[in-house]
DNA sequence: GCCAACGTTGGC
DNA sequence: GCCAACGTTGGC
C-alpha cells in the first residue's frame, strides 16, 4: 500500500465537504506530474493526507482513502467548465482522476510550519515541492503525521 | 494583494 | 531541444 497527499483550497473543497459527501472525484488536476500519480500509481485502499492550501494556516487536516482508480476527468471535455481543455478528446481524455473517500479529521491539524518543524518529517515533499498538488508520502512520514495529529489508529 | 518559485507554451 | 515569455500556485 502507498501513501499520498492531496491539496485543496478549503474555500473550494474542504475536508468538511469531503466528510459531508463521503467520497468525491478528484477532478480539475491539470498538472502532468500530479496526473501521472493518479493515473498510474494510486490504488484502491491507499491512504491519503488531505491538505488545505491557501488557508490560514495551510496544513494537513484529515485522512482519506482511494476508493476508485483512475478514470477520465470529463470536465476537460466540457466547454463550460473552468477545467475545459480543448486538446482533450473522448478517445484521449488527457486528464484523469481518482475518487477518494473520507476517513477522518486530524484531531490536531498540522500546519505547514509544524510539518517543517517536526524532525521526523524532514524531507517530506510538501515542505519543499509546494506546487505539486498530488504527491507521494513516505510511509514513515504518513505514520508520523497521524501520530502528531492525534490519529493513533492510523499511526502504525 | 504581493511575489517567488516553478510548470507550460511556443518560436526558433 | 533550448529558452524566453507567460501563467499559475500558494505561502505570507
Amino acid at each position: 500500500m502507498r501513501y499520498w497527499l492531496v491539496k485543496s483550497e478549503p474555500d473550494v473543497y474542504s475536508i468538511d465537504d469531503l466528510a459531508r459527501d463521503g467520497s468525491t472525484s478528484w477532478d480539475g488536476v491539470r498538472n502532468y506530474q500530479a496526473r501521472n500519480f493518479m493515473r498510474d500509481d494510486m490504488r484502491v485502499g491507499d491512504l491519503v493526507l488531505f491538505y488545505h492550501s491557501n488557508a490560514a494556516p495551510p496544513g494537513v487536516v484529515g485522512v482519506a482513502e482511494v476508493s476508485r482508480e483512475a478514470h477520465p476527468d470529463l470536465l476537460a471535455l466540457d466547454p463550460r467548465s473552468d477545467y475545459f481543455d480543448p486538446r482533450a478528446t473522448k478517445d484521449d481524455p488527457r486528464w484523469w482522476m481518482v475518487d477518494i473517500a473520507y476517513r477522518a479529521h486530524l484531531p490536531r491539524p498540522l500546519s505547514l510550519q509544524a510539518l517543517r518543524d517536526a524532525p521526523e518529517l524532514e524531507g517530506m515533499l510538501v515542505t519543499t515541492k509546494s506546487r505539486l498538488s498530488v504527491q507521494p508520502v513516505d510511509p514513515a512520514h504518513f505514520a508520523a503525521v497521524c501520530k502528531l495529529g492525534g490519529l493513533q489508529w492510523l499511526a502504525g
